[in-house]
DNA sequence: TCTGGGGTCCTAGGACCC
DNA sequence: TCTGGGGTCCTAGGACCC
């Protein structure tokens, strides 16, 4: 059965038929979202601060022979080019276009500048990627007045402080006000208002609707149900009969554009991972040892920038063939540091991959705070010193990488790669080399 | 044209406990 | 000794999103 990337449960303080703020004895209030989208993100950053690239097809992702395009630009667009485009099938469409690498660090910090304006518009912003953001502006009208004309100042707020466009959907629904920032990209503004989702939602085509990918469209084809409308038409036991009673119910609102809960949970992490995949399969075990250790090093570092741990190690393999693995082990606290998680990835890791090369590997922790703490206390503190291995003088540096290249910049440090002497690349998976600093 | 990287959520089976 | 059912955790895989 598919996954459902939907409906966490109710949020705090939204109560199923509860008004949030509301007055007793006031009319229940009209939901009302706003749906902000940035406009060709990656691709728009590059072209505000390189002038040279402004006009002209731009791909933002990775040039090497197994790229993808991350990111491109309008005018790339008109090329027939769309994310996810192979990045050599993207340069044969269009071969003089500029090829940028991302510098998501970049991103994310635009990203945070825009979303951070959000605030004065809304006490409910809700930030769920990069470049993408629902304001519930529920309740607002009284005091900012009609939605468009706020939507219009927010996206002037954000063209003058950073010279970027975003899209606006306005709708009584997230589903709805989603559906509706693609309406008009870019520099969008569409409104649908109640009364008019389902209507709305018939003039799309199955594959704009939110949350029905490639897999459930091609199966739905099978069925001959080709359209918005064809799949309204069909019942809800004929559905939940195909699809499972969870996509089955998903489909039937989604079609006539009840918003069956999409992002409604809260968005707690739950995981940090870093994979690459190879310009050529690897299955050097030496080679794949320095791409471990340097992945799972980003994964401590960004662990210790957000604060978050894990206590689960994963491993993803992807072999030549494209066949995707994982594996998996949930210690009992969350790896202490780079070292600790390079050696359970590398036992992981080599017990999967059973010699075979590799065309993709990554690295991750993942898990949620556990319950039942008298077993395994939770830890308040960030690798607090009393409870660090008195052995890991490894992962005591991981904090002091940090600070370093806080300070002096990502390049100034880097700890030295796991090379083998001659001879001595076949040591046993338990007892990893030791990353020399 | 062979297919990135970083995530979320769901399902299903097995272990284990009561 | 055999048997059950519920709950929870762990693991692997997969759909989907940007």
């Amino acid at each position: 059965m598919s996954g459902q990337p939907w409906n966490n449960g109710p949020s705090p303080g939204e109560q199923p038929g509860k008004h949030p703020g509301r007055q007793p004895g006031e009319p229940p209030r009209e939901k009302l979202f706003f749906h902000v989208d940035m406009d060709a993100f990656f691709a728009s950053v590059e072209q505000l601060d390189t002038p040279a690239y402004r006009g002209k097809p731009l791909l933002v992702g990775g040039r090497n022979k197994r790229g993808v395009v991350a990111a491109c630009s309008y005018e790339a667009r008109r090329f027939g080019i769309h994310s996810a485009m192979p990045m050599q099938h993207a340069l044969k469409r269009c071969p003089q276009a500029i090829v940028a690498a991302s510098r998501m660090e970049r991103y994310r910090q635009v990203s945070r500048e825009i979303t951070s304006r959000f605030e004065n518009y809304s006490p409910r912003v809700q930030i769920v990627s990069i470049d993408e953001a629902f304001l519930d502006m529920t309740g607002t009208e009284r005091l900012l007045g009609p939605p468009e004309g706020v939507a219009r100042n927010l996206k002037e707020e954000i063209r003058t402080a950073t010279g970027l466009t975003i899209s606006v959907g306005i709708g009584p629904s997230r589903l709805i006000a989603k559906l509706a920032s693609d309406m008009d990209k870019p520099d969008g503004l569409y409104r649908v208002f109640p009364g008019e989702e389902a209507s709305f939602v018939a003039g799309l085509k199955l594959k704009d609707l939110w949350g029905l990918g490639a897999v459930t469209r091609r199966r739905l084809e099978q069925l001959g149900i080709n359209t918005v409308l064809a799949l309204r038409e069909q019942r809800a036991e004929f559905l939940r009969g195909h699809f499972g009673a969870s996509t089955g119910d998903f489909l039937y609102q989604l079609c006539r554009g009840q918003d069956p809960g999409i992002h409604e949970g809260l968005h707690e992490r739950h995981s940090i991972s870093a994979e690459r995949t190879f310009a050529d399969d690897i299955d050097d075990p030496v080679l794949l040892k320095q791409q471990i250790l340097a992945m799972a090093e980003e994964v401590i570092q960004r662990s210790l920038q957000e604060d978050w741990r894990g206590p689960t190690v994963q491993v993803k393999l992807r072999f030549p063939s494209f066949e995707t693995h994982s594996a998996s082990r949930t210690l009992t606290e969350p790896p202490g540091g780079t070292r600790q998680l390079v050696a359970v990835a590398w036992q992981l890791l080599e017990k999967r991959r059973q010699g075979k090369p590799l065309r993709l590997l990554g690295v991750g922790i993942a898990g949620q705070a556990r319950r039942n703490s008298w077993k395994e206390p939770l830890q308040q503190d960030l690798f607090p010193r009393e409870t660090r291995p008195r052995d890991s003088r490894e992962d005591a540096l991981d904090p002091t990488i940090r600070q370093l290249r806080d300070r002096f910049g990502s390049g100034s440090i880097r700890r030295g790669l796991w090379i083998s002497p001659p001879g001595e690349g076949t040591e046993s998976p338990s007892d990893p080399k030791e990353p020399s600093e």
